[in-house]
DNA sequence: TAGCTACTTGCAAATAGTTTGCAAGTAGTT
DNA sequence: AACTACTTGCAAACTATTTGCAAGTAGCTA
C-alpha cells in the first residue's frame, strides 16, 4: 500500500498536477493486479464520484506520461494497466486469467532485431503477450 | 496475386463457406500490406457493395478459423490483417508506418518461457509489437 | 497570502465502432 | 430438385469513447 506522499511524487514526476481525482484513480490502479478496461476501474471508482470522462482524460493523460499503458488482450476494448515495472502478459483465453511475466533473454533478442531493421534505429518500447489455455482451465 | 480457386481453397480448408462477399474480402485482404480497421478495409470495398456488418461478420468468422489476427498498434480501433504466414511488427509512433519481422530466435525464447511458466503449459499464440520512431521521421 | 493563468473537472450531448434481430437469399448436401 | 443450415443486408440498438462548455482548483508569481 503507496501511502499518500508516495502518491503525490509519482504525479510530480510525471509533471502532472496532483489533485484528488489523480491521486484516488492511482492509488486504484495500484491496487489492481490485472489490466483492466475503462468501464471496469469506473466500478471501483464509484463510492468516490469520480466521473466516467475524468477517468478516460485521466487515463489518457497517464498514458501520455508513461505511468500507465495499454494491454491488448484481444478483446474488444481497450485494457489499462501501470506500466511501473516493466513486463509481459500470459492470457489464458478460456478463464481470461492473465499472469506476468518478465524475461531479461526476451530484451536482449529484440535489441538485436531493432539493430537489424533497416527502417528503424529507435525502437523504445515493445508489448508482448501469450496466448493459451492455463492448467485449471485444461484440466476442465 | 491469388487466383480464384487458389481463394476457394483457402475457405475450403478454413470449412468457411465459398461465397462471393468472402472471396472478395478474402482477395481485398491479401492485397493489403499493412493492418487495417473494419473501417479502412470497408473503404476498399465500397464498390463491391458489400454492408459493413458483413464485414464484421467475416472478419469474425475468419478470425475464428485463424485466416485472420488482430493487431494491437496502441491505438483505439481493432486492426486486422492476414493470419497467412506468422511475423511481428515495428510500429512507427509518428508516421503510424508499419514494417514487418520474424525471428526465429524469440520463437525459442518464448517455448522456454512458457516452458517456465507454473500456470500454463499450453501457450498457442503470442503477438508481439515493437514502437518506436523510424528513421525516416527522425531526420524530420 | 492574494491573485492570476492554465490545467482540470462534471455534466450533457455527440460520435465512432461494433453488435443484434429479423426476413430473405444461397452454398453445399441429399 | 429439394432441404437445411449458414450467410447476407438493412435498420436499429448498444457500448465505448470523445467533445463542448462553464465552473472549479493547483501551482506559480508578486
Amino acid at each position: 500500500m503507496k501511502t499518500e506522499t508516495e502518491i503525490k511524487k509519482i504525479l510530480q514526476n510525471a509533471k502532472l498536477k496532483n489533485t484528488a481525482s489523480r491521486a484516488i484513480i492511482l492509488e486504484t490502479l495500484l491496487n489492481i493486479k490485472q489490466p483492466e478496461t475503462a468501464g471496469e476501474i469506473y466500478k471501483r471508482l464509484r463510492k468516490n464520484k469520480i466521473d466516467l470522462v475524468t477517468l478516460y482524460r485521466t487515463l489518457a493523460s497517464f498514458e501520455k506520461n508513461k505511468l500507465v499503458k495499454r494491454v491488448d488482450l484481444h478483446k474488444d476494448a481497450i485494457y489499462y494497466e501501470l506500466n511501473l515495472a516493466h513486463h509481459h502478459h500470459i492470457v489464458c483465453t478460456s478463464c481470461e486469467k492473465v499472469e506476468d511475466f518478465e524475461n531479461t533473454e526476451i530484451e536482449k533478442v529484440l535489441k538485436q532485431i531493432s539493430a537489424k531493421s533497416v527502417k528503424f534505429k529507435n525502437v523504445r518500447e515493445h508489448s508482448l503477450e501469450l496466448f493459451g489455455i492455463c492448467n485449471a482451465c485444461v484440466k476442465n
